[in-house]
RNA sequence: GGAGAGUUGGCAGAGUGGUCGAUUGCGGCAGUCUUGAAAACUGUUGAACCGAGAGGUUCCGGGGGUUCGAAUCCCUCACUCUCCGCCA
């Protein structure tokens, strides 16, 4: 959610920014901006109104207590014309409250100076290619082929205990999965994150604090009994724990980072984008999360994007980052940097993770901020993927395989206790 | 699932209708003392909003009500804890 004080000081940047969306968000700011108006001309008529009602009632106390009740009760009489102004005043700042809030949170945040106006995937920037895409001396197979050839991921018995999009992985393709997370963890910890085991279920305020409520709710798995949401990320009960929170002083740097799976319903998707491994229901990922100083937010998506690079590099994979174009960003984020895992047998690219800041925009809905110099100020929130497994564990298939079976990639041979898959 | 208790400032914990944004303790910060530290003592220490400022308003789990006046009374919802039951 953006800041109305930025509203109010930056409307024309804000409007530049947006349009990179691809957004033309003149009207809602204008709508935002007359409605705070509004809201501040009542809000200052219902706090003199107070005010005189607070006087009143101290004054009506005293005459009372020194026994004037004939006084007392004719002050009595002049309140009720200011408890109807007041009860009025009441009901339209409520509402002028609630609409600035309601048009609020209909604006995405503002892209990053970096972030080139587009429409589509086409128009994400290209910035930085690693790995050797490998040649086959016969014809490489897809992963959901392999997966089957040697018995990793059963999709048709998860169809028939749950669903499409709930596979079952067995054998040493249940022992991939496990050696992956171990890994990414590893590696994140080494890092300097700190692990965290979270709830996989978040309550509503939750929801609301990371920026899937309002609106998208249809993209979780909701628990009614208990008005629970199945978690689609690790990044909702990561960040949630910094809501409401005002850190004490400037000083911090706070790096966390989890593994979960993660549950989306991915309503409407369909056809080949969904085969095998490329999208599912319930997926496992590690997630990092940092809180950060305003003026270090640079310098921590950097580290990430470094961290991530590092991950794939250990894994072997050919890679490149792509740094998202505005109208294809996510709705909080004001930069994203994607990475994609190119796939030699599906001959495309696959996204296996994605590295964004969202500067003060979830920080002003979680209400995280710290103190500095008595004055309180939003902190910074960033995220990334390091990694989701499925399409990493897709490309592995992919890329390793061989004529006579899948070559595990050394870095993680230690944490799988085989080094190929035959 | 049954029964009961509770939800107050960073934490602990007072406060049952009037000057209470709230006693006190701990913690934090500043100071006195000290070569320094500890101890002791003194002071200070919540957030949001409106306003150029002076100042004002709101917040004692959420919402509603009674009252001139509510942390305090009533209704309602949510959550937490304890005991019993069930269970990994």
């Amino acid at each position: 959610m953006l800041e109305i004080q930025r509203i109010r000081q930056e409307k024309e940047a804000i409007l530049a920014g947006l349009a990179k969306r691809n957004i033309d968000a003149s009207q809602t700011i204008e709508a935002i901006l007359e409605t705070d108006q509004n809201w501040r001309s009542a809000k200052t008529q219902l706090d003199q109104v107070a005010a005189e009602m607070n006087q009143l009632a101290r004054t009506i106390g005293e005459l009372f207590k020194s026994g004037q009740q004939a006084e007392a009760t004719a002050l009595k009489e002049k309140t009720s014309v200011l408890k109807t102004q007041e009860a009025e005043l009441k009901v339209q700042v409520n509402a002028f409250e609630e609409s600035l809030q309601a048009l609020l949170y209909t604006l995405p945040n503002v892209p990053n100076e970096l972030v080139v106006q587009g429409r589509e995937a086409e128009d994400n920037q290209n910035i930085f290619e690693a790995g050797t895409i490998p040649q086959f001396g016969f014809e490489a197979q897809p992963h959901w082929d392999l997966a089957k050839k040697y018995k990793l991921i059963d999709f048709e018995l998860g169809v028939k205990v749950t669903g499409a999009g709930f596979p079952f992985y067995r054998g040493k393709g249940a022992r991939l999965q496990r050696a992956l997370i171990q890994f990414f963890l590893d590696e994140a910890i080494a890092a300097g994150y700190e692990e965290f085991i979270s709830p996989h279920m978040v309550n509503e305020a939750s929801g609301y604090g990371t920026g899937q409520l309002p609106d998208k709710e249809g993209q979780m798995y909701y628990v009614k009994e208990d008005d629970f949401y199945l978690i689609p990320t690790a990044e909702v009960p990561l960040t949630n724990i910094y809501r409401d929170v005002i850190l004490p002083d400037g000083n911090f740097s706070i790096k966390m980072c989890g593994y979960t799976p993660c549950f989306r319903r991915e309503a409407g998707s369909y056809g080949k984008d969904v085969r095998g491994l490329n999208r599912l229901h319930q997926f496992d990922k590690v997630e990092i999360v940092r809180v950060e100083h305003p003026d270090n937010t640079a310098k921590a998506l950097d580290e990430m994007l470094e961290h991530v690079k590092n991950l794939l590099d250990k894994l072997e994979l050919p890679y490149r980052i792509l740094r998202l174009c505005g109208g294809d960003m996510g709705f909080a984020s004001a930069l994203t940097y994607d990475f994609e895992v190119y796939s030699a047998a599906q001959e495309k690219w696959l996204e296996v993770s994605s590295v964004s800041r969202f500067d003060t925009f979830q920080a002003n809905r979680l209400k995280l901020r710290f103190k500095d110099d008595k004055k309180t100020t939003l902190c910074h929130t960033l995220n990334g993927s390091a990694l989701a497994l499925p399409r990493i564990l897709a490309s592995l298939l992919e890329n390793h395989q061989t004529a006579n079976g899948i070559q595990i990639p050394k870095a993680l041979q230690a944490y799988t206790g085989f080094s190929v898959i035959e």
